[in-house]
DNA sequence: CCTTTTAGATGATGATTGTAATCTATAAAT
DNA sequence: ATTTATAGATTACAATCATCATCTAAAAGG
């Protein structure tokens, strides 16, 4: 059957990657092999290091991946109007019990940080380089700081409230993590 | 060789329990194998199953033994006055470099609430456990809801500060998770 | 004292894994 | 048109893993 065309390599390429992405945010770095992922993609395993040169390199641009997908839309956002909306929403939907559930399609961060900072390899890079990018997004004020404590408010609320085992535990630390929220954007400056 | 006294079975369990509490925060549950454990308890593979039933139970033990230890400090103290400043000095280790390199006696909840949250079984219960209590421990307000805020805000800075690839970057961040914790702790009730 | 129970050692089992070799047919380069 | 490079399939590999079976010698229990 094979070979295929340059442009259907890098069809397959994405799929994999858009797998990847999926699957390792769900299941984890090490919860997530190979031949899984290669699966998912419609592809056999083998094929697999035509593409990419180790399953870390996978890790990292999957990782990447996502990042990009989560952000899209907030990165569209040009005026200052539009970045304060974009900004508002993504709160919203971060702290919201769908986010919770659906680990898959959610940020990547809340999902892979402690994986990635077991990692020694590229993964971890991709992952700081997201932290920066992300607080960046979050500011208000002209001080980067403000964006990462946002961050990590955030991502710790709903790493905390995927614990829960009801509903109304993970509402309450969702809660919770708004609150903060409010009060780390009213009150940054002073 | 065997069999030994049952104090000696429980010296065994314990020093399984203690390897285990360890070996899990540094190199997360799907990186601890139970037989690495055996042997960094001094003992061998086989006999694992006269303590555990499975590596799952372990794990859940390990980590709630690993909350015990990480907050043995923080409960003894009885007056208003020892509770305040064993909550001063907890953030003040919890927010610090050596924290955030010290991953094998550090907050198992910062090592491992990604792990636990993808667990179906005891251990993401024990997890939840350990979100609790230590959120009653954090707070200064009636409503737990402020410790809740604060512990998430502290385990999402020490998530992203192990990201980092230098000690300037880990220590932006946090210096950034420090003010935040300032600022919820000033200004929660209104 | 004699029987029963069992902690721990040794070794096996079956499953899963990341990675590599080989094959095939076709796309790209000459 | 002929040659060369290669995407993907099949199969193989050496490791690693959780769990189990068996053996042992000594502790518990009578």
């Amino acid at each position: 059957m094979p070979r295929m065309s340059e442009a259907e390599k890098r069809k397959s390429h994405n799929k994999i990657l858009d797998a990847a992405a999926q699957m390792v945010r769900a299941k984890g770095v090490e919860g997530t092999s190979v031949s899984d992922v290669m699966q998912a993609a419609g592809l056999t395993h083998g094929g697999f290091y035509r593409h990419f040169g180790s399953k870390d390199d996978l890790v990292a641009a999957a990782f990447r991946t996502a990042v990009d997908d989560v952000l899209s839309e907030m990165e569209k956002a040009t005026s200052l109007d539009a970045k304060a909306n974009a900004r508002h929403d993504y709160i919203d939907s971060y702290l919201s019990q769908s986010h919770i559930d659906n680990r898959s399609e959610g940020c990547p961060l809340a999902a892979l940080a402690g994986d990635l900072s077991r990692d020694e390899g590229k993964a971890r890079q991709e992952g700081f380089a997201a932290v920066e990018r992300v607080a960046t997004l979050l500011k208000e004020e002209p001080d980067v700081s403000q964006g990462t404590a946002l961050l990590a408010l955030m991502l710790g609320t709903v790493t905390l409230a995927r614990l829960a085992q009801t509903k109304e535990e993970a509402g309450s630390v969702l809660q919770a993590g708004r609150k903060g929220v409010d009060l780390l954007q009213k009150n940054w400056s002073p």
